[in-house]
DNA sequence: CCAAAACCTGGGAGCGCTCCCAGAACGTTC
DNA sequence: GAACGTTCTGGGAGCGCTCCCAGGTTTTGG
């Protein structure tokens, strides 16, 4: 479909407010009262410059916007280098697409930015220096004291999972405690008694949490919770994570993997060991991502909904930012089991 | 300092470049061609005013330097939406990762859109409205006005992936065609006869390039070229496809397909018809994904370098906004065969 | 019927920076 | 020493908007 987007109009000579005032035959102060959802505009005069404004092709100046008022209408999103390295790389394009789920139709803009290493300082500066209205952070080391740093100078932050260091600070994660129990208890369920796990790293929230849920699930059906190993969200390590339980456990019978991108390797091992998936060994993974349905087999697992997670950070913020009083220091969003053929 | 009862949430103390000037003992002229690395400043002052700087923590305000000065010292990242579901996520990210990195050391922010439906004209006059100096156009659906209307309206723009519908707008893109040649001659090298692809839809030209150069590199051996199914860059799409070349020709014996993603699909509906891979029909995928080493075989596949497709367009992007003349139209960047299992 | 309250409107002072211009301080050359 | 660069410096006019204030017009209430 070629549908004709308007001709385009010439860079420079950029409408401005005034224009808009002098063609809809009212003050700049109206017009700005109307473009900012102002009560005590009358309705011919609203009518009047919306129908300017279109005829013109009008868009407010941002930087004008920023200057005068006190919003910069713009809120950053965050991302620890070593953290786009280590996250597997749907998740954080998953969070962005619910973070822009939740601004449309809000007039906010969304800058994107990297914490490198050394930069840290610069980074607070300019976010503190007013750029911004308020941050998500998708920090991933848990000790990260940049939430910390955010909070204690007065800018509203939203962190993307449990921050280990960073008590106080509001964020949303999955409720991946209880996931992991389901997984756990559902394994248990079907009959098995040598359960290993392969966790994530001992410094992030997300791992241990899943480790945490885990053992509970066993310990309250009285199952050995003995056996884990730890990965660090790569495919090599739950290969050989994997590997390590077989060694510790030959007769095992179940293995719950914390993260999806590590079953993957797990089935690997499991498959060079000649054992049979969901026959020798039964694997539950977590997050649901696309490969999930595409391994061999298909991967049981639980899903984490990461584009709810996006939109729900951007809620948190977006109602701080507005003024309202009493959230939630935090929002734990529910997980779901996805039955396969791997257990 | 006065150390009164600092209000919460009271209007930030931001340090000003007068503030600067002040402590350093020059005029703000001064400072701001110290900031802006200008000539004509004797060392001693550009000395005093670093040091000032340093111990003020000085950030300029961008809405400021925005609304004065010719530049916004921001660029734009425009996503369309069905991009966004229809390109594999892991591409996204990927070159988001070489903008970012493209970019740092630069004063220049990067802010998000994504396009949606029906908010085309509001795309446009935002992006044409000053508030950015260049443009980086992720789109997919080959037909996309939206390069050309930029181009149109004098915003510098890079496109990703060669535009079908855009001549004439400077684009980066991955040299698919010569990757899906040596993919196609290497599977006659190893001695297939009856070699089928998968390719991805027809109006994007990622998909189209991918078929052509599998055409000349199987033509060019005198084998035929017939042997073709279409997918859509989902796993389902892939396998449906694999299940449509087998009815096809049962006698297959070798397959390119045009997307790792869609060789998942493939790769279980080979598994369903009885096929070892590579022993029966031999697989190789394109985009080199972290899950074509996971793959049950580990997928033979066509690397392309996402991150250096990022870093190129904002080489190109920012090499045009310093006012470099003569740069070249487009940038093709080289693919490299990675030999794995199941070819 | 008049005062108070509720609505609507326009004027104008900045927000913090860049950039132009005028001029000072220093050579250099005839 | 006059006449010119060349390097450096400060002053000040905006950039396009928001927000405060003062003033008009209507509605409400006693």
């Amino acid at each position: 479909m070629t549908d004709a987007v308007d001709p385009p109009k010439a860079r420079r000579p950029n409408t401005r407010l005034e224009e808009v005032a002098r063609a809809a035959g009212v003050s700049k102060s109206t017009v700005s009262r109307v473009i900012n959802g102002e009560p005590y505009v009358s309705s011919r005069a609203r009518e009047a410059v919306h129908q300017a404004i279109g005829k013109l092709g009008y868009s407010p100046n941002q930087a004008a916007r920023t200057l005068a008022g006190s919003r910069a209408n713009c809120i950053a999103m965050v991302v620890s280098e070593q953290g786009s390295r280590v996250l597997n790389d749907p998740f954080f394009a998953g969070v962005l697409r619910g973070v822009h789920a939740e601004l449309a139709g809000k007039r906010v803009q969304l800058v994107l930015m990297m914490s490198k290493e050394g930069d840290e300082q610069d980074l607070v500066n300019y976010l503190c220096g007013g750029h911004v209205d308020g941050v998500l952070v998708i920090s991933l080391h848990g000790q990260d004291p940049l939430p910390r740093t955010l909070a204690d100078a007065g800018l509203p932050t939203v962190v993307c999972g449990r921050p280990l260091g960073a008590g106080g600070v509001p964020y949303v994660d999955s409720d991946n405690f209880n996931g992991a129990m389901e997984a756990a208890r559902y394994l248990v369920a079907r009959g098995h008694k040598r359960i290993g796990t392969i966790a994530g790293p001992r410094d992030m929230a997300v791992g241990m949490d899943r480790l945490s849920g885990w053992k509970r699930g066993l310990s309250q059906a009285r199952v050995d919770t003995g056996l884990v190993a730890y990965g660090d969200f790569t495919p090599e390590s739950g290969a050989a994570a994997m590997a390590d339980l077989l060694q510790q456990a030959p007769d095992l019978d179940a293995v719950f993997v914390g993260a999806d991108i590590m079953a993957l390797g797990a089935l690997q091992t499991l498959h060079a060991h000649g054992k049979r998936v969901p026959d020798d060994v039964a694997v539950v993974g977590f997050d649901d991502l696309m490969i999930a349905s595409t391994a061999v087999p298909p991967l049981t697992t639980i899903r984490q909904d990461v584009e709810q997670l996006g939109r729900t950070m951007t809620w948190r913020l977006m109602a701080e930012l507005a003024g309202e009083e009493n959230l939630p220091p935090f929002l734990l969003l529910p997980t779901a089991m996805v039955t396969r053929s791997s257990a």
